[in-house]
DNA sequence: CGCCGTATTGAGCGCTCTCAAGCTAGGTGG
DNA sequence: CCACCTAGCTTGAGAGCGCTCAATACGGCG
């Protein structure tokens, strides 16, 4: 399928805001150490290691999570290819969260102590890494929203904005589980579910499994923003 | 009263990341261009403003939001002393969300280019900057929190942390309403006022309108993490 | 082909919302 | 100084959205 190979062998290079500094991971790299493959499921880092890197996504996609005294699993984000994550690590000194890989991921590793040195000599290093850093505090701004169908749909279309080199720009890679998506939103994963089908079914989009075709982006974008969503209920 | 007068004198200078860049904002200052006044429910800046400061709250307190087609209000963020806020706008060039004062309140004025330039020759103010950014994406990770006993606490003691020099830690300057709080966590102020009251008949905390002092922080920490909260409803 | 994790769908319950009615506190003017 | 006035807070009753539990269907992988 093409499909699944271009999924496969897409990479963020020329997304990623350290471009310019990796020399594309070479040994000699002033700023990516190493590069790292990881499985389906593999951990990235674990809740209270010590930190030390920042980790820049080539493809793939991770997640970030707490598991609280139930077993239960709370997500706190996703990273898809061209996006960085760590950065909360940097205050305490230790990575706040877990994050493993929710496909075959390739990620760089930035040692966060050769980064802080770099910028005082590269001043646009540190321009981009503060703009990458302020598109960060945009995401998920829809998680407290007020119905299910609002988060879902404002979770969809953030995906599809994030999502890099999308060939068709309305076709999602939902590479994470409804499970994935219900704890990053706050919902049941069966609500996700519901919702999804019922998306389906008025024709907003087409679930092929993990794979989802966003059909009519106005009137997601309509729901996001609680266009009658809640009185209506036509959708 | 001694209390209202320290809250009122409470000034976070010492905690501010800037403050040895800035000189008490004095005229000559390399960093910050001013002062800034904002009496409650005044203006900071608003959606879509062309971005060109960030702000350093002196005292007092501000929140981000954004109104939605029906008029109700979705709160982004609140911001308490010795906090920054304006780095969402990086990187869109403008502010996606409007700050208004929630109580009477000092900032201090910080050109983003100013900032950037002096980066380069104080390497000391990129560590300080990236560390304060880094704490700020350990905000709010609780409003997804499944029950809002759980979100309720969680936001109380996230608030008892950062609420600067505190002179008994556990008294807290509830300075947002009601609804404000509810706006924050996704749920009603109708809700808010009735976990208060609750918690307040189970000996949690004490409400003194504005103000509340946390009896037990053990408890609260329990609950927030969803120590039983949903089958005992004990609290 | 058969297995197991994941997704879908259904039924019933409960938490939180909505709507509505008092209540409280702080500010204003006589 | 006090009565009023208004915004915000509290409390109650009923409805509805989303959760839980459970059964079934799907799909990827051996």
């Amino acid at each position: 399928m093409a499909i699944k190979e271009l999924t496969q062998e897409k990479s963020s290079c020329h997304h990623c805001i350290f471009t310019s500094f990796c020399q594309r991971a070479a040994p000699a790299s002033p700023l990516v150490s190493g590069r790292q493959l990881l499985k389906r499921r593999e951990s990235l880092y674990s809740y209270r290691d010590a930190f030390s890197h920042l980790y820049a996504i080539k493809s793939g996609a991770v997640k970030t999570f707490h598991v609280d005294l139930e077993g239960q699993e709370s997500i706190h984000q996703f990273y898809l290819a061209g996006e960085i994550l760590g950065f909360e690590a940097i205050y305490l000194n230790h990575y706040p969260f877990s994050a493993i890989a929710i496909t075959n991921t390739t990620v760089c590793r930035i040692p966060y102590e050769r980064l802080i040195n770099l910028i005082s000599s590269r001043p646009d290093l540190n321009r981009h890494l503060l703009t990458s850093i302020s598109q960060r505090f945009s995401f998920g701004q829809y998680v407290t929203a007020p119905t299910a169908d609002q988060r879902l749909s404002a979770f969809l279309l953030e995906l599809s904005r994030r999502q890099p080199d999308c060939n068709t720009p309305i076709e999602l890679d939902l590479c994470m589980s409804r499970q994935d998506i219900g704890n990053y939103l706050g919902l049941a994963a069966e609500t996700i579910s519901r919702i999804l089908s019922r998306f389906q079914k008025n024709r907003l989009l087409v679930i092929k499994s993990k794979k989802i075709k966003l059909l009519d982006h106005t009137q997601l974008q309509w729901i996001a923003q609680d266009g009658l969503a809640k009185s209506g209920s036509i959708y």
